[in-house]
DNA sequence: GATGAAACGTTGTGGTT
DNA sequence: AACCACAACGTTTCATC
């Protein structure tokens, strides 16, 4: 794996992960270094891209979407190059993955109830056949990245 | 919709959501408040439970994950509350949701190789049956959650 | 990486509407 | 109830070692 990160920057990107607002000096007290050494570090890492950005987690449902769903999505012919550039533009798509396997496309999105999934469904139906799934429990969410054993 | 969240919190909602780091002295200055109304607000949406948190992100292949993969599970009769509570203990997940349709379970997994996929599918299989699509690209990622239309 | 100083941000009190 | 102003405190940042 990749040797370039030291059990110092693991632990900072352990803190980061648990919560992206803790200060530097925090950080720094409890791996023991000074708050410019872990600024020096977090900065080094933010340019070698290993530390993409810092992210508030916002409710689904207190923000009034009560329908969570995994919909896969076989692109017609022709078809997936015009998805691939629209799905970005969706609200509902917090995550869409182009995967290996009959069907080509796989979303996580957020819908405000039922009729408000049956539009986005109709939206999709020129881009190829959809196979919806609601989600009933987020039973892991976000796990933070840790040190893979080896 | 929940109707709780003004214009000014989603306002903040937006920019946590884009960067988490982001000072509330800052914020204050783009939507025209103190930075104490902005924390109070920021700490008010944190007690109603809209603000979950505050996460980096982190570079999957950079931490020596070079391959990300789909897996369904279709748990085997009586399995699945064993594998519900196994799953949060598997570093290699970082997603799992519990979805109706012929499969019971859908996850986001980070692996280092094809090897290291062989061992999880390996340890899968004594909970169901299940079925891996290889991540070929991440076309939207943790778009932010934004105010729902009407 | 550490230190120390200056700039900046956060947090609490009190007061205004 | 939500916001502002001000002051005390903590944090970040930059120079220097």
């Amino acid at each position: 794996m990749n040797t370039k990160i030291d059990d110092l920057n693991w632990r900072i990107l352990e803190c980061l992960q648990e919560n992206a607002r803790e200060s530097f000096a925090n950080i720094g007290r409890k791996i023991g270094l000074t708050p410019p050494a872990v600024a020096e570090r977090v900065k080094k890492m933010e340019d070698l891209g290993i530390l993409q950005g810092y992210k508030a987690m916002v409710s689904h449902s207190l923000t009034g979407h009560q329908l969570k769903a995994i919909i896969t999505l076989r692109a017609f012919m022709g078809k997936l190059k015009s998805f691939l550039e629209m799905v970005p533009l969706l609200d509902e798509v917090i995550n869409c993955y182009r995967i290996t396997g009959n069907e080509n496309i796989v979303m996580e999105v957020v819908l405000k109830d039922q009729f408000h999934l049956e539009k986005f469904i109709d939206r999709l139906i020129q881009y190829g056949e959809t196979r919806t799934h609601i989600i009933l429990s987020n039973v892991v969410k976000n796990a933070p990245i840790r040190k893979s054993g080896g």
